[in-house]
This record gives structure tokens, C-alpha cells and sequence, in this order.
DNA sequence: ACCTGAACACCGTTCAAGT
DNA sequence: ACCTGAACACCGTTCAAGT
């Protein structure tokens, strides 16, 4: 799923690995849209787990920019993969509604992470430029994979995330 | 295929679309590679079109960012839709070699477009430095897109991508 | 509760046959 | 050169039948 998206996989293979047959993963999963939904949101609780409390007075703001990037890098150098929920964007449109709702979630779930970390930064920005950050380091991430998946260059990444690291709120305090 | 991706659309639809039998299409593209790769190669050459030449003293660098961003803006307002491109990147490792190729050529065709835009804006710059700046402008506005189109908000594209505009070579020139 | 084989309408692809 | 129907192995889904 993570490499050829919602219709890159299906209920037969599944079965095959795990040794019953394609009947049978729908007693588990009743349709495609219940399997790739679960998919996603384990995917986004695993994430989300990875990146802990956004709030916790033991890590300081400026060191979990860099752990937000370092999680999207391992995941795209590690497993050689795009981010699931990224390429389920891709295909939002052409998505059952349940699959859809999971990886807006994913998210969701992302920006409120980032605006916290945000805000601790930079305590007197606004709420309207904590935001704009957050979005624009979420934005970032999921198109730096994007293109550096496409290019199959990993330095690509790199490359276009290490302003990031660098400097983490750019412009969020002083944002005009 | 800009909804659904490389799996997201069918000779069979394509056939009734056109009136004629899904064989008959074979005959123009005998695989969906074929198709597919042409496809590609075409949303490449009209988007490549749209932003001329990058050289072209008429026009002043800093107004060829805002074309660019705006661009990108057209296709995902007018359209609804994400860059063909950008889906067919997340679906890189499952694609066939040829429509890859053709995704992979949009974004080096991209990527030496912005370079001769940023090198003319920033003319001290070190290569090194105008390859990540353009590297990550086409990062951000793709991932902008895919996070907009995930959300179904269209507002966080435009949030996501204002810094581009306004600033064109934030710190192409400056960098260390 | 969990599994299965068989059937349904779909899919890409091939091919012999038509104009 | 362009089209077609028929067949192949695939797909998600359903369902009656098994344990």
C-alpha cells in the first residue's frame, strides 16, 4: 500500500502471506475500503506514538524539529518507501470516504503536533502564523519525500529539509 | 489517473469514453505503460510550456516564482486535482520503468527550470545553494498540494506557499 | 468465530479474425 | 491501419456451506 497505494495491493496476496484464502481476510476486514482504513490509522498511531508529547517540559522545542524531520527520514531512507498517508493525499479523490477521513486524520493529528512545538518556540507569535509554520514544515517533509522518491535520490532530501533542521522557526515569531 | 493514480483508471473506461472496444485502444498504447508514460510525458510538456523560457530577459526573476507558485495554484483550484506528477512519484516503486522515467524527467525539467530562475535572481550564488533552493521550492509546492488535497482545504495551500511569493530567494544567496 | 469454494462483474493483455 | 469478440489470469465482493 505504501508503494503502489490503494489499489497497489490486493485481498489475494494478502491471504497468500498469511496463509488462508481471499474469502476469508473479508471476515477480518469486510471490504477494502475497513482493511485500507485500519492500514492507515495504525500507521498514523504508530507515527504519532514515534513523535511523543509535543508539551513535554523535558525536550525542549528545538530539539523536536529535528526528531519530526529524523522520523520522516528514516522512514523514506530505512524502508526506501514514500509516508503512507502521503500517497493515500494523492489519491484523496479517488478514495472511499473511510480510507480518505484516515489519512486526513494523519494530518490533522501532524499540524496540532507541530503547532504545540511551534508555539512553545515561539511563545508571542500568533495563532495564525503557528499555524502557517506547521504547515509549512508538514508541507515540506511530505513533498521533500515526494520528490526525492520520484528522483530516487535520497540526498534529494536532504537537501531540501536541511533548512529545517537548521533553523527551526524561521519565521514564526518575527512573520510579518 | 490523476485521481486514482496508475491503477485508478481503465482501458475499459478509456474504450467507452472514446467509443470504440478496450482492444482497440491496445492498438494505439499496447500497455498501460505505454499510456500511461505518454500521459505523463504530455501533462510534462504542457506544464514545461506554461512556464516558457526561464531565461528570457523580458521578465524579471522575481515575478517568475509567482508564475510558477501559480501554476501549481491553477491545477489544484481549477482542476481539484494534484499534479499527475506528484501522485505518480508516491507510486514510484510499484510504477513501471517507463512511466517512472517520465515522472522522474518532470521533476529534473522542473528542477533546471527554477535553477536558471534562482541563479538569475541570486547571481553570486554557489551551485550547490541554487540546487536546494529550486530543490526546495518544488518540494514545498508539492507537498502544499498534497497536504491541501488531503485536507480538502484549499486555504492551506495558499498558507503553506505565501512565503514563496513573497520572498523570492529567501536564502539562496545567504547561504552559508 | 473463522474458514472455504464457487460465482459475479471487473481488470490488463493477447490473438485470430474482420474491414 | 484500425477495430472487434473471445479468451486468459487477475481483481473485490458475496454467499451458501463447512468446522
Amino acid at each position: 500500500m505504501r508503494e503502489g497505494g490503494f489499489h497497489g495491493f490486493s485481498f489475494r496476496e494478502i491471504a497468500a502471506d498469511v496463509g488462508i484464502k481471499s474469502a476469508s481476510v473479508h471476515h477480518h476486514f469486510p471490504t477494502k475500503e475497513d482493511l485500507a482504513a485500519a492500514a492507515a490509522r495504525a500507521y498514523a498511531d504508530r507515527h504519532m506514538a514515534a513523535l511523543g508529547d509535543p508539551d513535554d517540559p523535558e525536550r525542549a522545542p528545538a530539539d523536536l524539529i529535528p526528531l519530526y524531520v529524523d522520523l520522516f527520514r528514516r522512514a523514506l531512507v530505512e524502508d526506501r518507501r514514500m509516508c503512507l498517508c502521503g500517497v493515500l493525499a494523492t489519491e484523496a479523490s479517488a478514495l472511499p470516504p473511510g480510507v480518505n477521513a484516515e489519512a486526513r486524520a494523519f494530518f490533522e493529528r501532524n499540524l496540532a503536533w507541530l503547532e504545540s512545538v511551534v508555539a512553545r518556540a515561539a511563545p508571542g507569535a500568533r495563532p495564525r502564523d503557528i499555524e502557517a509554520q506547521a504547515l509549512r514544515i508538514a508541507a515540506m517533509l511530505e513533498g521533500a519525500m515526494l520528490v526525492a522518491h520520484s528522483l530516487g535520490d535520497i540526498d534529494a532530501f536532504e537537501t531540501a529539509v536541511l533548512e529545517l533542521s537548521e533553523t527551526l522557526s524561521l519565521g514564526s515569531a518575527k512573520m510579518e
